[in-house]
DNA sequence: AATGGTCGGTTCATTATTTACACCAATGTT
DNA sequence: AACATTGGTGTAAATAATGAACCGACCATT
């Protein structure tokens, strides 16, 4: 494999749970030798997208991210625009909202805000969402330019939970209801007991570039909560596009 | 030079003025073949660090940038504490402040609010602020861990205005002069027409790991703003630092 | 104290990856 | 229509990545 893309391939392993790790866990979860992963930090620090902290010597995410996070706003705003839309998205459907873009070969979350009620779905923040097993990667998918179904119909698909679709047939005919709706649902296809309802954001050229989604308790989607997301989703996912400089593809049009 | 080193300097390259390349422009610019920059490119695209423009085939910052960001913050939350304080900063002063961490070998600005005058210094997101030529920089080096001024005083010395100290021994006394007073000021060092004040950002350890700073036009620059400017900037490092979790040394005192 | 385990980091010969040159088709420009 | 530049590809040659062994430091047990 390249060297550079098993080099970031790293800060894949950074979540949540695992915000720093030793230079030996790391080299040990990632399976490669800690010489090797050591040049690489130390190679990836010098560029501030990880840093050390000089006590426990530990590598966590640096600084130099925020650097190139704020340049990418600045050139291309996206996430300033979506947080109110998203709180606003959680205000009227008491559920969790949250917005991904295209990012590598699946979706990165951008930005979520939480449901008030004390039953509810927690996204972590920075979550790699699968483009087969989401409802937001069923919707960016669906949209996207056509490479990007072709693509994702070839990859090995991963099951998550036993609702996860394995088969390409499955999912393409799934793609397929996802492009007649002009939106996608996932029943607890990636976390068991979430279901999700998401709807594609456009980029400027009219093909998806992300997608907006509300994530419900599986048990708590009655067909009026339905109905009620999905009217919420369409006006937030039109303005969420526009507010972006994306355009909504004249055909499309939410069935719901 | 290492491969990995090589291709996350490419990133580097972005800035507000030049928010996207095409492939041979991005080569020419870096020194580098364009099948190499090719092949980095779609490496770090892999990871989301970049994107394509699918109509113009330019490359720009990616997606995956944002979601990394969102882990850093969570995981060690720096600018969302930092925000405030510098909209408070900006408005006692009148003047522009912004805030830095160490990112690889320099700083990385992470948050600007700009002053609300017509004639204010103008700071672009994400800007690199070399240590040895700016207020930030000096007040960052001259408290950071011990190895930071020996490494920055063994490098080669960059001017960037007449001012710029240039000579190992200039900078180490200047050095010494803020380790003294307890604050940074660098007229004109890095631009013409801008004089900095900063104080430094403490981490956990009570070394310096970042700087707060305020930038005026030179010519603005009287002994009584300088007087307010301080006061205020003191003020809002020690908020800053403790918002962050740092711990100030002991023995830290600013004599203004 | 002595033991054994793990840690972060270094070294160096072997190997596999990266590199740069030439080349291609497509798209503007003059 | 000739020309230059673009993004991208294939190749042999050269360089940089690799991983096993090794080091001292640290930490529990024994």
């Amino acid at each position: 494999m390249r060297t550079v893309e098993k080099a970031l391939k790293l800060l894949e392993l950074f979540d949540e749970a695992h915000p720093s790790f030793g230079l030996s866990a790391l080299a040990r979860r990632a399976d490669i030798d800690k010489a090797t992963v050591l040049r690489m930090l130390q190679d990836m620090a010098a560029a501030g997208l990880v840093e050390q902290d000089p006590a426990s010597r530990n590598w966590r995410l640096g600084a130099g991210i925020l650097r190139l996070a704020r340049l990418r706003e600045a050139a291309f705003p996206a996430t300033g625009a979506l947080n109110p839309i998203l709180a606003r998205l959680a205000q009227e459907t008491g559920e969790t909202a949250h917005a991904s873009l295209r990012a590598g070969a699946d979706l990165g979350t951008v930005g979520v805000v939480e449901s008030t009620r004390s039953n509810r779905v927690y996204i972590e923040p920075g979550l790699i969402l699968p483009l087969h097993a989401t409802a937001s990667g069923l919707a960016y998918t669906a949209f996207a330019r056509p490479d990007v179904p072709a693509e994702v119909l070839a990859r090995p698909l991963a099951a998550h939970t036993a609702a996860t679709p394995t088969d390409p047939a499955t999912l393409a005919a799934r793609l397929e209801m996802v492009r007649a709706s002009g939106y996608a649902c996932a029943d607890q296809t990636y976390d068991a007991d979430v279901h999700g309802l998401a709807m594609p954001l456009f980029g400027p050229d009219g093909f998806a570039i992300g997608a907006l989604a509300v994530a419900t308790p599986a048990t708590r989607l009655t067909a009026d909560l339905r109905r009620l997301i999905l009217s919420a989703l369409a006006d937030a996912a039109r303005k969420a596009t526009l507010g972006m400089g994306g355009r909504i593809p004249d055909h499309h049009r939410i069935a719901a």
